[in-house]
DNA sequence: GGGGGTTAGTTAAAGTTTGAACTACTGTAG
DNA sequence: CTACAGTAGTTCAAACTTTAACTAACCCCC
């Protein structure tokens, strides 16, 4: 039974504002987007992972790993975009279980109008408020809590 | 029509890992804590801002500006608080509409179990991988992120 | 002092996520 | 070859969140 190591002021301040930032920013971004291209952030980020993926498709649980979604969660979410002709899904050859999520051209089209009005979401709600100085600073530490947790 | 002011390859860096970090150190914390005292984080949330307010007591809508929860959230939450024991409701004198969300001595057991533990959590998944040098450049670009948005 | 707009909080229904259970297949060890 | 542990994906119920509608009270201005 050791005392504790309680955070200082400073990093009760970082940590306060690292909560408040990820709950609000995804909540503002999630929000503009669905106005402007009625998706979710969610949404977006499977199909971006698709469209980067060699052959715009990947194995279900590849993609439940790369967007962080449970393995349930990711097949309702793949449900949602299947219905709305975004997404197929595709049995493998290789392997009878599994499935590929496979991005429709429908789906390659929905992103490409997207991408440019998350971006400059993303620039309102984020970079403009930060000093382009301490990019490298930010990336290095969010990166660092960032990859831990693929795990 | 203005074209794309497409973030750069460092910024997408940033996004992608501050994206990843929100979500992957929301559920491992929240894991952690619900392991170690069968409260969720967004419970915690709660309890602290109640545990710092004058009289241990907020009204309802200062605690949902707060914690960012819609309103019906905060109500559901307090709800599952108050069957807990660890919150009870009071009618405001002065306002008849309102209520206040006041802390009880069991909630404010169950904050003082948890917080060290929780700092624990905070140390091990978010500091520990941070450079102690970096931590007032990150202090000043999440609060100037997270404090836009409070509106 | 009685409308009309606003704020506080709850409720109910629809939508989403979680978690456990389930089916089907793979791969390996005997 | 076959048994058995592990993996891929889905399903279902329970928990949680969102959204819109609702009640009640406040404010204020004529």
């Amino acid at each position: 039974m050791t005392s504790t190591n309680w955070l200082s002021h400073d990093e009760m301040r970082v940590w306060r504002a690292f909560i408040t930032a990820s709950s609000a920013m995804g909540t503002t971004i999630d929000a503009a987007l669905r106005k402007s291209n009625d998706i979710t952030l969610d949404d977006y980020e499977v199909l971006v992972h698709l469209s980067e993926a060699d052959d715009s498709r990947l194995r279900m649980s590849d993609l439940s790993l790369t967007v962080l979604h449970s393995r349930s969660r990711l097949t309702q979410r793949i449900d949602r975009l299947e219905k709305r002709g975004f997404v197929a899904r595709e049995k493998c050859d290789d392997d009878a279980r599994g499935t590929w999520a496979v991005l429709t051209s429908d789906g390659q089209a929905a992103i490409e109008d997207a991408a440019p009005q998350h971006v400059e979401h993303v620039r309102e709600f984020f970079f403009d408020r930060i000093d382009p100085a301490d990019v490298p600073t930010l990336r290095r530490s969010l990166e660092a809590v960032a990859s831990q947790l693929r795990s």
